[in-house]
RNA sequence: GGAGGGGUUCCCGAGCGGCCAAAGGGAUCAGACUGUAAAUCUGACGGCUCUGCCUUCGAAGGUUCGAAUCCUUCCCCCUCCA
């Protein structure tokens, strides 16, 4: 059995705040088995290396022998969490909702382990509370407080909308706290507001309030924005293996630190020496291959897939060879041949036919290898080629 | 309820009767350079049967030879007053 210290130590690690620590510590040192929960949109099932910033820390508990209460948001995403952009979602039916559940638990489990995961839905008990019971939670609150949080404060100063009902996210989330009973939410930097609110709303039920723990937002491939399967710079963990490495062999050197900070299981100290190795001259693309290799390993069964991927790169990139398995496609054409533009659109490597025109006359269209600056090529039917576009869109496109 | 401001292409944002497929920036994509890094530079950035045609400026109608720009109705957002 591990001693509070120790496991504090590890608790700690990679997170941005915990509030309040003492309280952690208390509840450590009672040998109880903690419930630790964190809150996931029913939406997006596809989960990404952002999510597993949170999702690891989960199972850092599970290891220390707590236990993980997986809440599925499915009756707050019909309202729509307003942190951050305000897009307002389509509600969904039942149906989807199990469905994303069910894609959830096939990826968490990548991490967690099932046999101290508990998956529960809000609408359980969310679903049942009467027009009174929601206004006595609203009661609890104050338009004040509300304005606090930073996105609405936002929004509030530079005269963009609030609705009301997003007033009602953060008091539902923190209800969901008291229903479950929770020691411990975990949750995004973003989330503070909402997992204190969690805190307030156990101390009115009487309940002792939760600890609140925050973790760093992952900054998406971009390096910028936070990662985000809307702004297009995730690294899916469902993603093919070269994927995943491509992907993560092309983020910054600075932002490479981020990510062993943040996803690496690498001791502290190594990440440190790797630091210094890069500073006293080594090659920071070699120190990526690690990560890239750490990282695609965890994903898809072991450091023999991350070696792979990695020779797969090799090949590819520096190397310039094409890849092994690309995707086919067959053109069925009715007069004897197609245009290029027309060919590389229908093979999905152009969104559009003026696309594709621009993309060949921009020099970034190849077929077997030769580039080609014409967009007023034919292909004739009975020709199988090697088609690329860019540096990594390749389809063998038949024609009949 | 009253007064005022506003809705423009992925995002921000100019345009306010023809020279507007619509300035500028961001994002994105392609090329050069590279370590598929960053930065930088160049170009593109509605669609199509592509020297032309078609569809876009909240929605629908209308005025005009011609509308993102003017008029009418409607929808939505914001501010102030109550």
């Amino acid at each position: 059995m591990i001693g509070t210290d120790e496991a504090l130590r590890l608790i700690r690690r990679g997170t941005d705040e915990i509030l309040l620590e003492s309280e952690l510590v208390e509840r450590l040192t009672s040998g109880r088995r903690l419930r630790i929960k964190a809150g996931f949109d029913p939406t997006a099932p596809d989960l990404h290396l952002g999510h597993t910033v949170l999702i690891n820390k989960l199972r850092q508990f599970q290891d220390l022998g707590h236990e993980v209460l997986f809440l599925i948001g499915d009756f707050t995403g019909m309202i729509g969490d307003p942190t951050g952009k305000n897009a307002t979602r389509p509600p969904l039916t039942r149906n989807e909702v199990i469905l994303n559940a069910r894609t959830y638990k096939k990826q968490i489990y990548k991490i967690l382990d099932r046999k101290k995961t508990r998956v529960e839905f809000n609408s359980t008990w969310l679903g049942k509370m009467k027009a009174a019971d929601v206004i006595g939670l609203a009661a609890k609150h104050t338009v004040a407080r509300m304005l606090e949080r930073d996105d609405f404060q936002e929004r509030y100063a530079s005269n963009r909308p609030i609705a009301i009902h997003e007033f009602l996210y953060p008091l539902l989330q923190g209800y969901d706290s008291v229903a479950m009973k929770a020691d411990v939410e975990l949750g995004g930097t973003d989330q503070k507001f909402n997992l204190l609110v969690g805190r307030e709303l156990q101390k009115v039920f009487g309940q002792s309030p939760q600890v609140v723990i925050t973790m760093p937002l992952l900054e998406g491939t971009d390096g910028v924005n936070k990662m985000s399967k809307s702004l297009g710079n995730y690294i899916g963990i469902n993603e093919p293996p070269d994927e995943m490495f491509g992907k993560l062999m092309s983020i910054s050197d600075t932002l490479m630190w981020r990510y062993f900070d943040l996803l690496s299981f690498e001791h502290p100290d190594k990440i440190a020496l790797m630091k210094r190795s890069v500073e006293e001259g080594a090659n920071p693309r070699d120190i990526k291959f690690e990560l890239a290799k750490e990282i695609v390993s965890r994903f898809h069964g072991g450091p023999k897939a991350g070696r792979d991927a990695m020779r797969n790169f090799i090949a590819r990139f520096q190397r310039g060879e094409m890849p092994e398995d690309m995707r086919e496609a067959e053109l069925v054409v009715a007069d004897g041949g197609v245009a290029l533009p027309r060919l590389l659109k229908e093979a999905g490597l152009a969104a559009s036919t003026s696309e594709a025109m621009r993309l060949i006359r921009q020099g970034g269209v190849r077929m077997d290898g030769e580039r080609l600056s014409d967009p007023e090529i034919e292909i004739s039917s009975g020709e199988t080629h090697v088609f690329q576009v860019g540096k990594r869109k390749f389809a063998r496109v038949r024609v009949r």
